[in-house]
DNA sequence: TTTTAAATTGTAACCGATTGCATTGATTAT
DNA sequence: ATAATCAATGCAATCGGTTACAATTTAAAA
C-alpha cells in the first residue's frame, strides 16, 4: 500500500523545516528562489499531493462553492452550471453540486449537508415546494454569503439574480395577442413560486393593456410531470369555447400540447398558437418548432459566481441584500406565427 | 460573528472529557446511557456541527465518492446519478459529481482533483476522446476502488458496468430488416469508444447473418453536436442509392435526420425507417415517435454503486477486476415501423 | 569594523476529532 | 475480605499544513 508523502517526508529529505516546505509550495514571498525551486522539485518527483483536510483545518476555510439545484436535465440549468463553474475555476475554487429533484426536503438536506461540509458560500435554485427559507438561515447566522439565482423568494437574504419574469410573460402573450389571439390560456406551476407568478403579472398585464378580459377559466396549473402536461392538453382542447393561444411557462408542456393537439386534429399555429418557456432542445425538434423565451443561463452562472466570489474576496462592503436581473429573449418560431406564416428552417437551429 | 463550537467546548460545559464528547456522538457502546443523553442534548442545544476536516484528517479517509461523467443533460445520466445517489446515501457516502463536456482534457482534471481531494472511491464514464487512463492511475496504485460505467475500456483496470451493446445494435439492425430494409445505414461516433465499437459489431453481425453485404459508405461518423448530425443527415438524403433504414446510436441524430428527412419530402418510416439510441425526451416528441433502446439507467447507477461500496467495506475479497454486463431493450415505435403501420399513441410517454 | 536592516529559515503552537492505552470506581467471584 | 472483572471515562498522541514569532545568516550602511 501506497503511503502518502507529507511536507515532513520532503523536509527531512531536504534538510529543511516542514514551514519552508509549506511556505515554497504556496510560492511565499520570503522563500529564496534556488531553495524553493529545489523543494518544488522535489516534491514533483515524490508525488507530493497536500492533505487539504489539514489545510481547511486549520485554515477554517473549505475553498468550496455549494450549489443547489432542482433538477439537472435541462439546458437552462447545465447552461448555468457551465456559467458557474468557468468563474468558480478561475478563482480556483471547488464545486459541489446537490439537485433537489424539486423536493423542499431534499432540498433541505442538501443545504444542511452543504453547511456541515462547511462550504464557503452557495448557490441555489429553489425547488418547486420550498415554502420558506429556514434551512438557510445557518448560512446567513454565519455571514456565509449565499447567491439564489432564478427561483428566488422575493423578500430574503441574499443575492438574487433573475430574469425578468414580468417583462417575459408579457412579451409572450403581447406576441400572441400580435397574431391575433383573442383568448389566451396560460398554463403554469405553482403560483408561489417567484418566476411563476411574475410570468402570470406579466400575461395579466398584457392582457389588460390590450382590452382583452382576464377569464380565470383559461388559467392552468400543473406540475411539469409528462402525465399531468398531456392531461392539462387535454382539458384545453376539449374547452368551449376553445383558446386560440396558449403561453405555456415550460416546453415541455407546450410540445405534449402540441401532440396532442394534432392527434384531434387541432391545427397549431392555425387553430391554437403557443409560446413555450427556456428554449430547450424539444423546443426545435416538436412540430411546428416552438417559439419560446431563451433563458441566458451561461450569463446567469456567471454573474451568481462572480458575486459570490465577490463577496467571499471581501473586495466591497457589499455583501446587501441586492437584486440582479438578466435580459431574457423570446425567439419567434413557427408554432404562434398565425400571421406571416413562415416555413420551418434550419437556421436557428 | 458566530464562533463554531468544538466537543471541547461541550467538554468544558458538561465536565466531562472530549474523548468521551466524540464516543457520545458516534454513539460508541462504553459510554454510558444517560451520559450519553446529556450529551446529545447538550450538542442540540449548542448547535454543534462536527468537523469534518479534523475528522476525515484523523481518519485518513473522506467519506466521499468522486462521480465523473461526459455530459449532465441526457436523461440517461441524470438516471444513473440517481440510482448512484440512492446507494450512497443509503451507505452514507457523499457525492461529488464532475463533467468533462466530452473533454479528455476536462477529464483528466476532474481526475486528478478528486484524487487530490482523496475520494474513497471513483465512479466514472469516460469522454469521448478518451485515449488512456493513465489519469486513472493514481487511484489504482493506491487502491482507491475506481467502477467505470457504460464509456469503459475493455482491458483496463478496476470493474465495468455496461448494457450489452453488441446486442442492442445487433436487435435494432435486425429489427430494421424484419421491417423490410434492405439498404441499413449507421450513424455513430467515435468507433474507438467500446459502446459505439459494439454496437457496430452488432450491426456488422446483424447484416451478415440476414446475407446483406456491408458497404462501406453506408457508415456514417459524427460527434453528435446539432451541426453534424443535420450534415450526416443531408448526406444520407443525397445518397444514390439511398438508404430504407438507419441505426443511429444516439436519438438527437435520428430525430433531426427525421426533420431533415420530412424537409425534403423523404417519408419516415416509409422511404427509411429509423432506429435511435437511448430514449431520451425528444424521442417521443418527434414525430413520428422514435424506436430506440432504452438504457437501464438507475439500475446501472445502483449496480456501480453497490459495487463501490462493497469494495470499500471490504465485503468480499473480489476487488478484481470484474465486469458486469445489464439488459437494454429496444423499444419499437412508429419510426421504424414499415409494416403493420400503426398509428402514435400515447400508451408509452 | 561595527551596527543595522533585510533576507531566509526554523520553532512550536495551533486547527478538532479520533483512538490505543491507561485509570478509576463499581461489581462479582473466590 | 481480597482478587478479578467489567463499565465508564480520561490522557495524550496523532493526522498534516499553516503561521506568528523567534532565530540565524547575509548584505548594506555607518
Amino acid at each position: 500500500m501506497h503511503k502518502d508523502i507529507t511536507i515532513y517526508d520532503l523536509a527531512k529529505e531536504l534538510n529543511l523545516s516542514a514551514a519552508t516546505i509549506s511556505r515554497a509550495l504556496k510560492d511565499h514571498p520570503a522563500i529564496n528562489k534556488n531553495t524553493k525551486k529545489k523543494i518544488v522539485e522535489k516534491a514533483e518527483e515524490r508525488g507530493y499531493r497536500s492533505n487539504n483536510f489539514a489545510s481547511n483545518l486549520r485554515k477554517q476555510k473549505s475553498h468550496t462553492i455549494g450549489v443547489i439545484v432542482h433538477e439537472l436535465n435541462s439546458n437552462f440549468i447545465t447552461s448555468v452550471l457551465a456559467g458557474i463553474e468557468k468563474i468558480t475555476t478561475i478563482a480556483n475554487y471547488d464545486l459541489i453540486i446537490g439537485h433537489s429533484s424539486e423536493l423542499a426536503r431534499k432540498e433541505i438536506a442538501n443545504a444542511n449537508n452543504f453547511f456541515h461540509k462547511r462550504v464557503d458560500g452557495l448557490i441555489a435554485a429553489l425547488a418547486f415546494d420550498t415554502e420558506n427559507l429556514e434551512h438557510f438561515e445557518p448560512f446567513f447566522e454565519r455571514h456565509i454569503p449565499v447567491v439564489f439565482f432564478d427561483r428566488v423568494e422575493e423578500n430574503s437574504k441574499g443575492t438574487k439574480v433573475t430574469i425578468d419574469n414580468f417583462k417575459a410573460g408579457y412579451q409572450a402573450t403581447r406576441h400572441l395577442i400580435e397574431q391575433g389571439c383573442k383568448r389566451i390560456a396560460h398554463t403554469t406551476s405553482n403560483l408561489k413560486r417567484n418566476v411563476y407568478a411574475q410570468r402570470y403579472e406579466g400575461y395579466l398585464a398584457a392582457l389588460k393593456d390590450n382590452d382583452i378580459p382576464y377569464d380565470d377559466s383559461l388559467l392552468i396549473i400543473n406540475d411539469f410531470k409528462k402525465e399531468s402536461c398531456i392531461a392539462s392538453a387535454n382539458h384545453i382542447a376539449a374547452m368551449h369555447p376553445r383558446p386560440d393561444g396558449i403561453f405555456a411557462t415550460n416546453d415541455l408542456t407546450a410540445a405534449l400540447c402540441i401532440q396532442v393537439f394534432k392527434e384531434k386534429g387541432i391545427r397549431v399555429p392555425e387553430d391554437i398558437a403557443l409560446v413555450g418557456f427556456n428554449n430547450d432542445t424539444i423546443s426545435i425538434i416538436i412540430e411546428p418548432q416552438l417559439t419560446t423565451v431563451n433563458y441566458p443561463g451561461i450569463d446567469m452562472g456567471e454573474v451568481a459566481a462572480t458575486h459570490l466570489i465577490n463577496q467571499l474576496q471581501g473586495a466591497n462592503g457589499t455583501n446587501n441584500t441586492n437584486s440582479i436581473v438578466l435580459k431574457a429573449d423570446l425567439i419567434i418560431r413557427a408554432s404562434s406565427l398565425k400571421k406571416d406564416k413562415i416555413k420551418n428552417n434550419f437556421s436557428d437551429i
